[in-house]
DNA sequence: ATCGCTGTTGGCAGCGCTGCCAAAATGGGT
DNA sequence: ACCCATTTTGGCAGCGCTGCCAACAGCGAT
């Protein structure tokens, strides 16, 4: 209407306005219904600062009756106070980073804590961007992968004033807290325990290492332990892409194609030393006899296989765990090494 | 200090107070720096309304300067509209959940939504509870999993309003949005499959149903399709807990130490079922001569063991992403099957 | 020079809640 | 009945941004 008439209709206005938002009930209705003031009601909810028994079941009345649910929005903004947790992980393909949310979820959930996520495909510039666009929600707490960032990741982070988690790695400069295991010296003990174990002619099957720098971290621990002894790196296979069961069976195809010789591999995790486990098994080699299989993380299917698969169990589920905590408990900055446990196997 | 000194100490409180808020930057200092409105930040920022070039020049270098970061929480709360996508999922180890939420991710990362999650280990109460403090976030959509929901939760999501989705299921009513496929189709085609086959006795080896309304449903159909032939369920064996390859491994040696003779069985997923064809290779068990494996899911790995899974491949991911897709869209109510594909594979 | 149009711009009232403060109620003592 | 120390309570100014609206500038047309 373009010339609104005037008179008794003049209301209209008002009642469409009403209408826009959703029927959405308030705290300052809840706080009339029950007969009291908002803030005496915000109180209540929040069952902090003092309220007598008597207005506190008025408030909950008129809270049920009137289906009232807080705004978390406007509480974090009021309060300049998050209790929401950012997670910025590589990937959800590999499993790592399921567990880790897992781990974490759990803890931030009975502390009132919401988890929200991005996933960067181990892409430092989309980590940039990602880090970015969550710091827009003035989280409590910044969850990422590792040490690698950019240069403008740490610095806006460092800006950001919120609390930093590194994951899944405790070799480097913490910018904040950080929760894992040393990638290193996981691929030095493997590497130990393959010689200890008599293997010299020792190949290498694994993804892409400049976006995995954790898995890269592994491989230079191994080959540095290697190194040291009388049987360096035989031969290596590396696959572009991500790491799974496919690209380790070709993997190690590939590998014994150019080198037959080998009597063991290692592979940049159980995904891909599955696959090459079950090219041994498809293609009549024996393991370890012919051919040892060594692998990465400890998975539970690595255990449920006919002969349980030679790897390192990571605290994956643990490391979310303990990054929650430290950041619910508002702890001071500190390196936390869960450390990681060798799985002697079967097939190695 | 329970007296503060008088004179020129008097500043040190304002001190002290200028330090509490981590030196955020706001909107009105960029204007400031800018020499320029605060309303033109926000249109050049938001790219929304019009502004000149000049000046939107002279707004991204101040905000290039100062570091500035959007608030997103006063943001929503100023145009109570969000762009939190909330989703409450029943578990974060079975690989479905992490596929659906890459689906989902992508696409709400590319409109600039955010997605934020919780876990409800298929427990349908903690999923009201869950889906209630999702909804204090405001958030566009809430996305769940299947349509078994508790009646406050139903009564909840009704009334706030947001659009809801339930994924991965479409037999049913769906109270908003649903996208997945037919699970009580996917159990009978598994069965016309291996009727088809020519297999008479056959078995079952499942994980807690109760919970995983789902896997129930598709053991149903399964159930449903064998008992029109001359072929009904022979044994089934089911396992308490949540799906594990070592509880299908388990389960099958449980079944077949009961019911020795059959020769099939019918798993609730993939992930029991490759516990089951473990158990054959470890028992020299020949498949699928002796005994017929299918499992459903159609996970990557069950296509790179020696013999290639026989399994439903399921579009997980792409129901991620459909939803997502449907709920920065604002389609509206309607249920999308995206149908699922019968892998013959070598185990049946 | 004046008019009217389109394209720009700033001011300001909220969004729904929390934190602070002052006011009011309560509950013994005396 | 009166005083003081506690509770308990309500008012209200923001938190940082968006949406609306009015004001204004630029620029051909008259």
């Amino acid at each position: 209407m373009a010339m609104p008439l005037p008179g008794p209709r003049a209301w209209i206005e008002v009642v469409t306005m009403e209408f826009k938002h959703q029927a959405t009930v308030t705290l300052a209705e809840v706080a009339d219904a029950a007969g009291v003031g908002e803030s005496t009601v915000s109180r209540v909810l929040r069952n902090h600062g003092s309220f007598s028994g008597k207005t506190r079941d008025r408030v909950i009345a008129a809270v049920e009756r009137l289906g009232y649910v807080p705004n978390r929005i406007a509480g974090t903004l009021a309060s300049t106070t998050s209790r929401l947790v950012a997670f910025v992980i590589p990937s959800l393909s590999n499993i790592v980073f399921p567990d880790v949310l897992r781990g974490a979820s759990a803890v931030l959930e009975e502390n009132r804590y919401q988890a929200v996520f991005s996933v960067t495909d181990y892409d430092p510039t989309k980590e940039e961007a990602l880090a970015a666009a969550m710091l827009a929600w003035r989280p409590a707490a910044v969850m990422l992968a590792g040490y690698e960032h950019t240069e403008g990741t740490v610095k806006m982070l460092r800006a950001s004033g919120c609390r930093i988690v590194e994951m899944l790695d405790v070799d480097g400069d913490a910018l904040d807290l950080a929760v894992g295991f040393s990638n290193g010296a996981a691929g030095r003990e493997s590497a130990a325990f393959l010689l200890k174990r008599g293997y010299r002619r020792i190949g290498y099957v694994g993804h892409d290492l400049n976006r995995d720098t954790r898995a890269g971290k592994r491989f230079a621990g191994f080959c540095q332990t290697l190194g040291t002894g009388d049987a360096p790196l035989a031969d290596r296979e590396i696959l572009a892409g991500a790491s799974s069961v496919e690209n380790g069976r070709l993997g190690l195809e590939r590998l014994l194609a150019r080198t037959p010789d080998l009597d063991a591999v290692y592979f940049s995790n159980d995904d891909m030393a599955l696959g090459g486990y079950f090219h041994c098994l498809a293609r009549g080699i024996s393991i370890p006899g012919q051919l040892a299989i060594f692998g990465y993380n400890g998975l539970d299917i690595g255990r449920a296989t006919p002969q349980p698969l030679s790897t390192i169990r990571t605290p994956r589920v643990a490391t979310g765990q303990v990054a929650a905590q430290l950041v619910v408990t508002n702890a001071p900055p500190q390196v936390v090494d869960l450390g990681f446990e060798l799985i002697e196997g079967a097939t190695a």
